[in-house]
RNA sequence: GCGCAUGUGGCGUAAUUGGUAGCCGCGUUAGACUUAGGAUCUAAUGUCUUCGGACGUAGGGGUUCGAGUCCCCUCUUGCGCACCA
């Protein structure tokens, strides 16, 4: 029997979905594993070939750990909120809904065909109200909630409304965006809407008027992770910075919390390190800096180097800052104002490409509390309002920011440590011996940098000038969108308060036009009736993308639960994600945001875990191969690339689809488009046209997309999955490389082929010889141990020289061909399932044939072959048997035919034995 | 600028973690078969060679009997962050 792809997948794919073999249920007597793949977002594009990497690699795994005895919890779903759907809403009016759904439908019959063990029944939808109810009430959750310091966690609202009534702030540390001072009268005397408004400095999701990314383009404000260099990430418009009210989620009160959890869980190093970057933990201290002339005002400043206190020649306030207003003289008002303006008028991306120094001094002298000495106070955009406290202390000898400025402003600078040239830049450097640092109470000269940094701290905190303090980089994210096509914030309100409505799911109303609404509205601003029962307007804005996929892998626990986001019994048995696989631009997003979120369940004690991916890796990008014909200059001629060197050509992308092992299909090029109909060509002596390639990102344009539809209906999906895996390692980025296919194909034939000799199966149950369970058990082994490390480009190569073996073998025994299907089913499902159930006759399926054990004893060699070097080199082979003892191995090495022409002469200094490897013969 | 990766045949890659570098596949070459095909099979394939061997893992240095692997310096190419004090 012939290797039928087709005949073989479309009846492994029936038999699987008859007998609902994916299904999985909580099953206490078994080991539970969950594998999750970053669910897509289903663009209108369809999948490309690069897409199911991650989820072949999660496959393999998941239907390993399965076969090894665990109840594997697989699941797939779709992130179904998104701007494009919306995009193609405004512009041709249907109901994104209607996009999506279709969308979704063809991922689903594109992820069918390649095989995957996912449980469909499990599947979720963001966007549908029985999912979305529950992101809604999670963000009611942290409208309900504040963060409390001294216990680290999260805790209900009325709590601290309990504290306030009886002790205002005294005695409380929570997080907050601006610390505020409150006595218990005070907050009596408050009406509802102060009261309301002063909560909202500590509620976990709050409302706030906030400098917020705009991107005009896509009439939205966006996260700092959705903004990059300036630009949208989706669709690349220009982002501005303006002040609105939003709703944030307070992820910032979680920075230390997200830090120290990387320590617990296995992520690759590069992720992690990118998570820590972007927290940008920074220790320092706050310091006060009196103004000369009205002690009534001092700049409170945030350095991390307060050992750096004696070289501060100048101070620099951000321009957004509220000290701007206070410093600034009635004799540098306009200067200022002009500066201000100027600022105000520069947006954000002109701000990163044009980095001029720029700055305006504000009038005003501050006394450094350590010297006494008066230091001017300037206003400069290098200086971040949003960070620390938007007033920093410039030392320009130790930072080049602060030493560009002074060098261009004509400023003082003085070195602080000894031996640094600071003539031509500054030195930023932690280390060497402190000079120039005395003052009337502390002296730091002769200190190295780092005892200084302690010594300074420690008198910053005795002396009261200021208090040791920790910052983070990390921001809190704007939830706020003014789009139609997201989950509606629960919110109404009620006389002007902010209010949670509980009735969930809010459901996401009709509305006639995707657009604002004429009083620059955002779109739920054109629903009817968009109000509580009660009358109270509803919130307009939407959730960002980021909400409806920050606890989805929870509900994939329990996805039919109308009481619960996951009930207890779920939770406690499935408890977190074992393996997580996707991509790493996710980093800074979607994996910081989860984290957050799921650390803030943790706390409501609605989930057990406070880390919600154990394992994560990235898979690679797969990037698109380009090919090329070149044209002869002002002709329908091409020539081939290795001629082209002679011809003035121009390269011309072609479909990679005509193209195979970088040989063009001439025919089918002269039919690719009519102005090609009468091409030329200009081939080598064996008539083949050889095209180029190049390396570019997977698009339509480049004409490189390669659709896992086609591949699978040529080669079938079993060689699609193993390919995928052969061409490199799962973490490295490359290119969609169609050579070599064939020999993966070829492959998958051979080991069909070993079970059958024309029509006939030949399968038997003779004994298996010793070379036979080598092969097999050797295999069995390499793959285990593979899959385990998730190399799975190495284990393709194993079945090759396993299938190889056999086949010269001759093998035939059911023995060693039942383990050979096993083994390969993670990877080749499909084939391995015909084989099973109709080659070797088994009733159930193949993905539940237990993983089998090897046998160390099959493996060892009786005879094994060893090099014998001389001083490192070696020169010839010995053969001994295996457990030869190693005066044996040196006898034999030393009497071995041609051993006397390197010993000749020459003194034995000492024998090296690595056994079975290697003697090493040291001579002098 | 800071941080994290990476560098091995014509190409994708491998190397039991310090033990004969180049497994497996593609490509190439030669041969077999043949109803002539982009099918299948068999063999060869790092470079140079005076056929003894020599040289080879980005470059330079070091540790070691022995280094792709460990240490130091330089370079390459990706990626992340980036006026974060």
């Amino acid at each position: 029997m012939e290797y039928n792809h087709k005949e073989i997948e479309e009846s492994a794919r029936r038999f699987w979905r008859d007998a609902d073999i994916y299904k999985v249920a909580i099953d206490a007597s078994r080991p539970k594993y969950y594998v999750l793949d970053m669910f897509p977002y289903p663009s209108g594009a369809g999948l490309h070939v690069g897409h199911p990497l991650g989820y072949i690699a999660s496959d393999i795994y998941a239907r390993y750990k399965r076969q090894k005895g665990f109840n594997v919890l697989h699941p797939m779903g779709f992130d179904a909120y998104g701007l494009p759907a919306e995009q193609y809403a405004i512009q041709t009016g249907q109901h994104p809904e209607i996009t999506t759904r279709q969308n979704i439908e063809r991922y689903c019959k594109q992820l069918e065909k390649i095989g995957f063990s996912f449980d469909w029944s499990r599947s979720i939808r963001t966007c549908d109200p029985e999912f979305y109810r529950w992101t809604q009430w999670a963000f009611l959750k942290m409208f309900n909630s504040w963060y409390d310091r001294n216990a680290n966690s999260a805790r209900p609202i009325a709590e601290l409304e309990e504290h306030l009534a009886q002790y205002g702030t005294e005695g409380l540390d929570a997080a907050c965006t601006k610390e505020m001072v409150l006595s218990a009268e005070d907050w009596a005397n408050m009406d509802a809407k102060g009261k309301s408004d002063a909560l909202m400095n500590w509620r976990l999701a709050y409302l706030a008027n906030a400098v917020v990314n705009w991107c005009p383009k896509l009439g939205t404000v966006l996260a700092n992770d959705e903004v990059s260099e300036g630009l949208s990430v989706r669709g690349g418009y220009p982002v501005e910075q303006k002040k609105m009210w939003q709703w944030c989620l307070r992820v910032s009160a979680y920075a230390q919390r997200l830090l120290d959890g990387l320590d617990r869980i296995d992520w690759s190093e590069s992720l992690k390190e990118t998570q820590r970057n972007w927290i940008g933990r920074s220790e320092g201290a706050e310091m006060r800096f009196e103004i000369q002339g009205n002690p009534e005002l001092a700049l409170e400043i945030f350095t991390t180097r307060p050992d750096t206190i004696f070289g501060v020649t100048f101070m620099v306030l951000a321009p957004e800052s509220k000290y701007v207003a206070m410093v600034t003289t009635p004799d540098k008002q306009t200067e200022v104002d002009q500066y201000l303006d100027y600022v105000r008028h520069r947006t954000e991306r002109e701000r990163m490409i044009d980095r001029r120094v720029t700055g305006v001094f504000s009038g005003s002298y501050a006394i450094n509390p350590l010297t006494g000495k008066p230091v001017p106070v300037w206003i400069s955009d290098y200086v971040l309002s949003g960070y620390g406290t938007g007033a920093i202390m410039a030392v320009p000898a130790h930072d080049s920011r602060d030493y560009a400025f002074a060098r261009h402003f004509n400023l003082p600078v003085i070195p602080l440590i000894e031996g640094a040239d600071v003539s031509e830049a500054s030195y930023d450097a932690k280390e060497g011996t402190m000079i120039n640092s005395e003052g009337t109470a502390l002296n730091l000269n002769g200190l190295s940098v780092k005892e200084a940094m302690n010594a300074a701290k420690r008198y910053v905190e005795q002396s009261g000038i200021g208090k040791v303090k920790t910052n983070y980089r990390l921001r809190d994210a704007i939830f706020s969108r003014q789009r139609y096509w997201g989950e509606p914030i629960p919110i109404c309100y009620v006389d002007g308060i902010p209010t949670a409505y509980g009735n969930l799911p809010l459901e996401l109303p009709e509305i006639d036009k995707y657009l604002p609404t004429e009083t620059g509205e955002p779109p739920l601003g054109r629903a009817k009736e968009w109000h509580t029962p009660e009358g109270y307007p509803l919130e307009l804005n939407t959730m960002p993308g980021f909400a409806g996929s920050s606890a989805y892998y929870l509900r994939y626990m329990d996805p039919h639960n109308e009481k619960a986001l996951v009930s207890r019994e779920a939770d406690e048995y499935w408890r977190q994600v074992d393996l997580y696989i996707g991509g790493s631009e996710h980093a800074t997003g979607h994996l910081i945001y989860s984290r957050f979120w799921n650390k803030f369940l943790y706390d409501c004690g609605e989930v057990c875990e406070d880390e919600p991916f154990r394992k994560l890796i990235n898979q690679g990008m797969i990037q698109g191969r380009s090919n090329f014909v070149y044209r002869v200059k002002d002709t329908n001629t091409f020539v081939s690339a290795e001629l082209k060197k002679d011809y003035d050509t121009t390269p011309i992308h072609v479909d990679v689809n005509i193209v195979s092992n970088d040989v063009l299909d001439q025919e089918a090029f002269r039919g690719w488009r009519p102005e090609f109909a009468d091409a030329q060509f200009i081939t080598g002596d064996d008539g083949r046209y050889v095209c180029g390639w190049a390396v570019e990102k997977m698009s339509k344009s480049m004409f490189n997309v390669v659709n896992p539809d086609d591949v699978v209906e040529r080669y079938g999906a079993d060689t699609l999955r193993m390919y995928e895996m052969f061409l490199g390692p799962l973490e490295q980025s490359k290119p969609w490389d169609t050579n070599g296919i064939d020999g993966v194909y070829r492959f998958i034939r051979k080991m069909w082929s070993l079970y059958h000799k024309g029509d006939t199966v030949v399968v038997d149950d003779t004994e298996p010889s010793a070379e036979n369970l080598k092969s097999i058990h050797k295999l069995i082994k390499k793959v285990s141990a593979d899959i385990e490390n998730f190399s799975f480009n190495t284990s393709v190569a194993a079945f090759m020289i396993c299938v190889n073996e056999l086949a010269s073998q001759g093998c035939r025994s059911r023995a060693v061909l039942e383990p050979l299907a096993i083994v390969a089913a993670p990877f080749a499902p499909h084939v391995a399932e015909a084989l099973w159930r109709q080659v070797l006759g088994h009733e159930d399926s193949v993905c539940d044939a237990p993983w089998p054990e090897y046998d160390e004893k099959w493996l060892i060699e009786s005879t094994v072959t060893m090099a014998v070097s001389f001083n490192g080199k070696a020169r010839y082979n010995i053969t001994l048997a295996a457990d030869a003892p190693r005066e044996q191995i040196e006898k034999a090495a030393l009497e071995a035919e041609g051993a006397a022409k390197w010993l000749d002469g020459k003194t034995i200094r000492k024998i090296i034995v690595v056994p079975g490897k290697i003697v090493n013969i040291v001579i002098g």
